[in-house]
DNA sequence: CATCGGACAGCAAACGTTTGCTTCTTTTGC
DNA sequence: GCAAAAGAAGCAAACGTTTGCTGTCCGATG
């Protein structure tokens, strides 16, 4: 635990710290003699020097940390989505501060307290929810934002986010040319923009086809494979004139409507199709495999990053909005149903 | 943006900025008057004053920041770990500053620096493997470290682990037990601890039986679902004589296992009983559910925690190495199969 | 009544960097 | 050959807290 600090380093090289400090600054190397340079580099390196960043972070008023805030680190979606942020941010020499919400929103205040408190230099807010703005809008004051996944719209507050609403008019159109007629779709909880967006593009497009489009309760809560299982459970209940398909979304419930349809030895594809959304790996290996939705996790991670970069050095930008599109990864839950009867 | 510091609560409150900071302090709060203190709070609270953490840090020589260093964001396993982490420091005023180092020394080395740089009061170190000891060792000169989920025995860091040696004998004796006689595994990396004692364990206990372990080559690079897709091809491809029984160091591995299976026509477990290792919340919902060791992810991550902040409150203790029990959870890729011909 | 000690609050020096300014030396241009 | 400019390195003041020490006031004690 031995010390080593600028002091330590001028004395062993003979010069003044300042000198020490602007040699080992790649960008103000230049202000100091290629000799001395060089004498003061080895003499750093001979004892080990690494700079502290808590005492560059307040002389400067930059720490080089970012904050990421998101809902739930056990949803695999967001392990591309942090990934993408990590990369972006490695070369750069700066770090991820990360934590987790639980979409509950007593935590995100603390949480952004928190990264306030460390003077993060930029916030990713990849938990928003509508109830959030004013806690936000009164971080904003603090802290740059820069909101990812979810928008809160008219909250003034950066975002990279991806297209829900196109992403559940693309659900609907896979459903209806498969001929599907009778649908019902797991909302997720409507406080958060992305399944608003996925409910209305999904029930606007079935409209346009005379359809309507049944719901069981929205989820309560956070939307996960128990969640799924237990308002397909509710949807079976009602067993009367079951749908043929179901949108879910997101693959978690997916799952968990699956595996309610288990239980009742109802078998999917061929009793009721189903399209997922975020295309977690896990789809893929399901039985049957899950069409699904893609929300490019991996690209909004980077561009979320890039973005609150961007926002830290240039100052807050004229409030940039950028969505990615979705895509539709077909798989055998909704290919292999033929209509029956 | 505004700033305000500790000056400007002084000011605003009518007293020396020592005043305040004693008052704001719950440590130390004792050493002011209470109705001076409660006139600052209140001074503090109407202007919104928030700590500067990074000059506290500065000062103190404390971040109140931990490291927390995992492999793979992406496996499933290391959400509760981290949820454990979190949650054991939440109400300690601490924060987890998390890295991802995808099992590659540079990228470990790179991140322990990053760690050092910042001040991080200890780091928690999940992605050991062998090959690291010099580097940690070195970086234990720094910072103080603690190891989780994988060990790294003989380089003197505390350690909070899992007993994957008897893990793998549970395996074993569970597939012995259900009637099996012809038996592989698939193994991960052995320059990780933990697998290295699945595999020791697994061939002991099944040697023990007279029964020797097939195992086609070990995973290269990351134990993912897609190596363990192709170790499954490579030993299908021996195909006179398969197996009855295959285990597969994690779940991930398994869930490639199985998907294999299925692209030769296989069933599982008729054809072959699998038996997983993570007890990944997926396993349970795959065709079919898959049996698994449960490795205690929250717990782990919550030890881990406590032993870091202990270490960092208490100095290094006695080399302190924590072992928690593995669980084998029974499901139908194993209980279903039945012995033919 | 003198003194002691406790309670309280102010003072100022750190913590390790960064950076505007000053100072000194060397080079350049005329 | 001299003034001006450029180049290089040192000086010292910040950044916002924390904390050992000092000083002041007061009531209690002998």
């Amino acid at each position: 635990m031995s010390k080593v600090t600028l002091r330590e380093v001028a004395a062993h090289a003979g010069v003044h710290i300042s000198t020490v400090s602007r040699a080992l600054d790649p960008e103000r190397g230049a202000l100091v003699n290629d000799q001395t340079r060089n004498r003061v580099r080895a003499a750093a390196d001979e004892l080990g020097y690494q700079r502290n960043a808590v005492a560059s972070g307040l002389r400067r008023g930059r720490t080089q940390t970012l904050g990421v805030v998101v809902p739930d680190l056990g949803n695999p979606f967001y392990a591309p989505f942090m990934r993408g942020v990590e990369n972006h941010l490695e070369g750069r020499g700066l770090m991820a501060l990360m934590a987790e919400t639980q979409d509950d929103h007593g935590r995100l205040s603390r949480v952004l307290d928190h990264l306030i408190s460390r003077q993060a230099d930029a916030v990713i807010v990849a938990s928003a929810r509508s109830g959030d703005e004013r806690l936000l809008r009164k971080a904003q004051e603090q802290i740059p934002l820069v909101l990812a996944v979810r928008h809160l719209p008219g909250a003034g507050i950066p975002a990279v986010t991806h297209d829900d609403e196109r992403g559940g008019r693309l659900a609907a159109e896979h459903l209806i040319s498969h001929g599907h007629r009778r649908v019902a779709q797991l909302h997720g909880p409507r406080d958060v923009s992305s399944f608003r967006g996925r409910g209305r593009g999904f029930v606007d497009r079935m409209r346009e086809s005379g359809i309507t489009v049944r719901e069981p309760d929205d989820a309560a809560g956070r939307p996960r494979l128990e969640e799924g299982r237990r308002l397909m459970k509710q949807l079976l209940a009602e067993s009367d004139d079951l749908p043929t398909a179901l949108f879910a979304h997101n693959d978690l419930m997916a799952f968990g409507a699956l595996q309610a349809m288990g239980e009742r030895g109802l078998s999917c594809p061929l009793d009721m199709a189903i399209v997922g959304y975020n295309d977690t790996p896990m789809t893929a290996f399901t039985d049957p495999p899950i069409t699904t939705i893609r929300l490019p996790g991996y690209e909004l991670g980077r561009m979320a990053a890039d973005t609150a970069v961007s926002v830290v050095e240039n100052g807050p930008d004229e409030l940039k909005v950028l969505s990615l599109p979705p895509e539709l990864v077909p798989r055998d839950s909704t290919l292999r149903w033929t209509r029956r009867g």
